[in-house]
DNA sequence: TAATTTTACTTTCGATTCGGAAGCAAATAT
DNA sequence: ATATTTGCTTCCGAATCGAAAGTAAAATTA
């Protein structure tokens, strides 16, 4: 019902600010990050996420995502009430953006941010191609 | 005036949620863009820009910016009245999450995004540190 | 020197988007 | 048969938004 057409209306031909256009909000990412960690996730499980999305908010963001082409949603073999969503290699082609977000986080905030994102981070700055495969490669 | 003081209210320890609790807007990386490619910018010049900020907007943003020690504020040599905003190593280091997003526009939006970008996004493809240095080696 | 223009904002205002909480119907579990 | 789970919607007040107009000080022009 709240399925928001993928408008294009894009602000100019920027590459960068068609890409905030399309997922340059404080969710869209997160939700993209936690299917490149765990994988196949249901709605419940996006709950659950330390950033404590609203159930509004995330209905929303996997609507546009899934317009997008970003994500998938499929069913649960057995309980009908459940949906699966999964990564399209389209949405998982973002990771290289999240991977640059944790390595500067990483030299920025590295007092605040989670000590098995330090790891990674230092994953990356020695081995990057490594790094990414090690996420990206399914 | 409207320097709003950069809280430390992060939604959770990750570094991605982190990064965009800081700069995770339609706006700041825009910004940070035009200095990548022009260097030394003035107020005047970013409204210039094709996404047409909007002066309230724009002032807002180079508050948040130069709180967060992303870019300097200085004055212009002869003339009082104008101001020179240049890119700080810390905001100069977001260039690889910019970078990425090129990468990925030029995928996934090609018949999109202007020209140029598609052969910067070229060269990202064939050399990655020689296409970063070309924009942050200063 | 007086009048005009430029520059960097601020203010205002209506619209959009936000998070949080509650509500809901259908499916599942008990 | 009843209770619970799940995905999602609705409501509401607050925050944020873009667009446009306004401002004060400095610089330029006359």
């Amino acid at each position: 019902m709240k399925a928001k057409k993928s408008e294009n209306n894009f602000r100019s031909d920027c590459p960068i600010s068609s890409a905030l256009d399309l997922f340059g909000d404080k969710w869209s990412l997160l939700i993209i990050r936690d299917m490149v960690y765990f994988g196949e996730r249901t709605f419940k499980d996006f709950t659950n996420a330390a950033e404590r999305i609203s159930t509004a908010r995330l209905s929303d963001r996997l609507c546009k995502l899934e317009n997008l082409g970003l994500i998938t949603k499929s069913n649960h073999p057995t309980n009908k009430k459940i949906y699966l969503y999964n990564l399209t290699a389209k949405g998982m082609d973002l990771f290289p953006v999240i991977a640059e977000y944790i390595r500067w986080s990483n030299k920025y905030l590295n007092d605040h941010i989670a000590k098995e994102a330090k790891e990674y981070a230092k994953m990356l700055e020695n081995d990057r191609p490594a790094a990414l495969n090690h996420f990206m490669k399914r």
